[in-house]
DNA sequence: TAATATTTTTAGATTAGTCTAAAAATTTAT
DNA sequence: ATAAATTTTTAGACTAATCTAAAAATATTA
């Protein structure tokens, strides 16, 4: 097993992401635009990882990741999730400002230190964002969430987001709606898609349709 | 305040430690040999950090760090020693498999991380092999200790090490050498330096000169 | 389907950090 | 104090990751 870079680690990690969200292969713009770098930059790297076997790609036609570039993702997203966890359980911070710092920690690459750490955290299963951590044989745990926008339901807990914006965190905060928070849905505005809702049964709002566009809920 | 990269902070850490161990200034061949690099490759990076103002530095004739270079150095000790002190407290490793992890962590940069974690820990004043942690204004905590092999005490207890190799971290460990422990002198042999010792009260051992060369005690 | 627009790749530079070999400066020893 | 040995610096080259600008391929649309 070949070593990879931090800088390829993050395109292994790009990658994987932006899959995950469309479930087809991924354009080399796309890359660049997740990564805030240029098309040329991806497609150098790309021939790199194609060289070391981390991803399938033809010339002109896209990108998905091999078994052993989806291994690697998913460690680092273990890995991040896990660091998460810990600093907002361990340290106190608040979940809009350990996107940052994870992306540091989820590089240090040592088995026995994620494992531990994992251990020690209690084995959590899904970090401050509501995000699936992966465990040590990269098995997510699914649960069945759905858009706040999109339910058909009345009630709801808040268990994730679609966004991880620092903007859109600190609105959430500010809104009270945080993780493990129960929604009850008043009404939906077809004008606008806002939708009126009660939280902790207490504190009724309304809430812009991009936001609910946003907030995974289970039912 | 300008950015250090990753490897300019590993040339600080070094200057700080040789100049520590030889208060003197600091030959470009021992920082080589310090960091297993070609003197060639020091001598470059030593222009660019005195460009930085992070060292004081004349050609042919040694370095010494700045008060902003001794600055950066400092912080990276503390924030190596508080991650040494979290993965053996509570991650259980054993303290010859911590190093290796901390050089990695030491280098994630944000004040509020490393003070949480200070704090989480519960202020700690050394770490794992004795050494002390500077804190926040990057002040040391001085202990009077001796090296086992020159006090002339006859009773103490370990404080710390003088080496850092895990042959040595692991002889320490096998022995029951760990830090805290009560050391009784019984007897010193002047034909090869060793040591006849008893430990925790119970435990009657002879130790090689070598090894009390490297033991520090507290009386 | 041919012209246009968009996406992707290549070409050629740049920067940080590294190397070896050779030159320059300093130190040691005779 | 001068020659020899050692240390340090410079010169020139290499790699990984990046960039801009231009060329090539693909996709869109009239």
């Amino acid at each position: 097993m070949e070593e990879t870079s931090y800088t390829e680690e993050n395109y292994l990690k790009a990658i994987f992401k932006l899959f995950e969200r469309q479930e087809k292969s991924v354009s080399t713009n796309s890359i660049a635009a997740e990564m805030t770098t240029s098309a040329a930059s991806v497609s150098d790297m790309l021939k790199k990882l194609k060289e070391k076997g981390l991803i399938h790609y033809e010339k002109y036609r896209g990108v998905t990741l091999t078994d052993s570039g989806n291994a690697i993702a998913t460690r680092l997203i273990r890995r991040h999730r896990l660091w998460e966890v810990f600093l907002v359980e361990k340290l106190d911070f608040s979940w809009d400002e350990i996107h940052e710092i994870a992306e540091e920690l989820e590089h240090i690459n040592s088995s026995k230190l994620t494992d531990s750490l994992d251990t020690f955290l209690g084995f959590p299963k899904f970090d401050p964002h509501g995000d699936p951590i992966p465990d040590k044989d990269g098995k997510f745990t699914t649960r069945k969430q759905v858009l706040l926008s999109e339910t058909k339901e009345k009630k709801g807990i808040i268990v994730g987001v679609n966004e991880h914006s620092t903007a859109f965190l600190q609105q959430l905060d500010r809104l009270k709606l945080v993780l493990g928070t129960p929604v009850e849905i008043l009404e939906k505005f077809e004008y606008d898609g806002s939708i009126q809702i009660k939280i902790n049964n207490e504190i009724t709002q309304t809430i812009s349709g991009k936001m609910a566009q946003n907030i995974f809920i289970k039912c």
